[in-house]
RNA sequence: GCCGUCAUCGUCUAGAGGCCUAGGACGACACCCUUUCAAGGUGUAGACCGCGGGUUCGAAUCCCGCUGGCGGCACCA
């Protein structure tokens, strides 16, 4: 049975967006294989800690529908199980206490940086006898448990990558269990895989360097290897890792920009991979049927938010009127009541690209223009005939507000682009906006000839 | 610096020796439509397949070297 997981950390105010990139890698091949996809909380680094991080994190990944089969669980609480197992490692000789101190450390680190060598734990601590060893823990000495790195190569096979081999004698003695206690990344990663039958680990590819590390563990401690996946990962415009400097990377703030799950998850599933069929647009079921993961690209892709943004304006084009009307007036709260967004969406579907882009064009539903983008005093004789024009209109449609507008540019001899482009100034504010009649309509014809008035004067 | 990894239009990609004078999508641009801006429709430009060698009758596709990008080298994950 195939078991993938996602290992977020909860340091940061929300899931990372390249993590929900790899959550849906994890969770598309469970589902594929009919598998597990869980969520293990990796929170053994004390310092780095924020609260209220882990809940967002289980938070948004629902919101995008990648719920895990099983209840998530959370390394702080399986430190027994991490110390039981370092033991063994001691026991075998694999692994040795260390109480050199941060300071020492740091001193022997620049001294091999300043010699142009590769920075490394020169085994100080290794020497100690078993008697020095106890005498400094019953002393409490502060400690840390190293593991001994084997001379040799490592080598490993990586779905996407092929074998990968890496000589040992650039691995540093790694430590896996912290001096709080805490094992490092590296020891729980593993036994939490191995204890959780974890059959593909499918993680971002910056975790290659590390990999041989993993390996080696899994033979100290005589345990199967699970199938390696490093996916890759996702860039910013200049190509360097997706960071927070360079782009928007919380997951949740696209939501919050109105970008729809199923958009973003089809977005991702262009990212290093691509429809047998060269569709874009695909939806999850048919993502699982056709995805593999060793048909995954290598390349790390630069993550494009025009793209995105096409692909939501896509999303958001395929839904239902009423589907949408109820979307758009969930996420504005009670900002445009139900009725108006009613009468607005269908005026407004085609062209917005996300959710958060119906209010850039509809606000001026809500109150009369405080500012205009572009000057009307040259149009107030033409500002002052349109209103005249409306006024003795009686059937108020958009039909007819076109028809009397047309021939009243017609008897000015102005062309219909000026005329109309004056009157969605006076009426909206703005330049850009859903077509004018019809929301003149919707605005009233009272409201809309004393806004054509105001800009006249 | 050392180790690893990758390399097709600006971006995402198709391409697994002849179908490629390299296809699609986003973006850009142009035109059309039009009771208007936008939206929409149509089309155009855009990669001599990073560079240099080889293998082969034939290479974007295989091999070698180089260069460049990226990643890693913490009591962070």
């Amino acid at each position: 049975m195939v078991r993938t997981r996602i290992a977020p950390s909860p340091t940061g105010e929300d899931l990372h967006i390249g993590n929900l990139y790899t959550a849906l890698l994890n969770w598309t091949w469970a589902r594929k294989n009919n598998g597990a996809f869980i969520i293990r909380i990796e929170d053994t680094d004390r310092t780095r800690l924020v609260p209220g991080s882990e809940e967002q994190i289980l938070k948004t990944l629902a919101a995008f529908g990648l719920s895990p089969d099983e209840p998530f669980c959370r390394q702080s609480e399986r430190l027994s199980i991490y110390h039981e197992y370092v033991e063994q490692l001691v026991d075998k000789g694999h692994a040795y206490y260390c109480f050199c101190t941060p300071e020492r450390l740091d001193t022997v680190r620049k001294e091999q940086i300043a010699q142009k060598k590769q920075p490394k734990y020169d085994r100080h601590c290794l020497s100690l006898s078993p008697n020095e060893v106890n005498e400094k823990i019953e002393r409490g000495e502060p400690h840390v448990i190293r593991m001994k790195i084997p001379e040799g190569k490592t080598t490993f096979h990586d779905v996407i990558h092929g074998d990968i081999t890496i000589d040992n004698a650039t691995i540093d003695d790694t430590i896996l269990l912290k001096s709080d206690q805490f094992p490092t990344y590296h020891l729980a990663v593993v036994i939490d895989d191995h204890l959780m039958n974890i059959t593909h680990v499918i993680r971002a590819e910056e975790w290659i360097p590390s990999t041989p590390k993993h390996v080696l563990l899994y033979h100290m401690f005589g345990w199967q290897l699970p199938v390696f996946v490093h996916t890759p990962i996702l860039r910013n415009p200049d190509k360097s890792k997706l960071s927070k400097r360079k782009n928007p990377v919380w997951s949740s703030w696209y939501l919050a920009q109105g970008y729809l799950p199923d958009a973003i998850l089809n977005y991702f599933g262009l990212m290093g991979w691509s429809h047998p069929e060269g569709k874009e647009i695909f939806n999850r079921d048919e993502f699982i049927r056709l995805f593999d993961i060793k048909d995954i690209q290598s390349v790390g892709p630069v993550f494009d938010i025009a793209k995105l943004t096409w692909m939501n304006g896509e999303y958001i084009r395929m839904m239902d009127l009423s589907q949408l009307t109820k979307k758009i007036h969930n996420f504005f709260g009670d900002r445009y009541s139900i009725e108006l967004t009613k009468q607005i969406v269908p005026l407004v579907q085609e062209r917005i690209k996300t959710l958060q882009e119906f209010d850039t064009y509809s606000s001026f539903f809500l109150a009369a223009p405080a500012a205009y983008e572009q000057d009307l005093s040259a149009q107030r004789d033409l500002l002052i005939s349109i209103a005249g024009r409306l006024d003795s209109l009686t059937d108020w449609t958009a039909q007819n507000i076109g028809y009397v507008l047309e021939e009243l540019a017609r008897e000015k001899s102005v062309s219909n682009s000026k005329l109309f482009m004056a009157l969605r100034i006076a009426i909206t504010g703005k330049k850009i906006t859903p077509p004018i009649n019809e929301s003149m309509v919707t605005l009233g014809k009272t409201e809309s000839i004393a806004r054509i008035k105001k800009a006249a004067e």
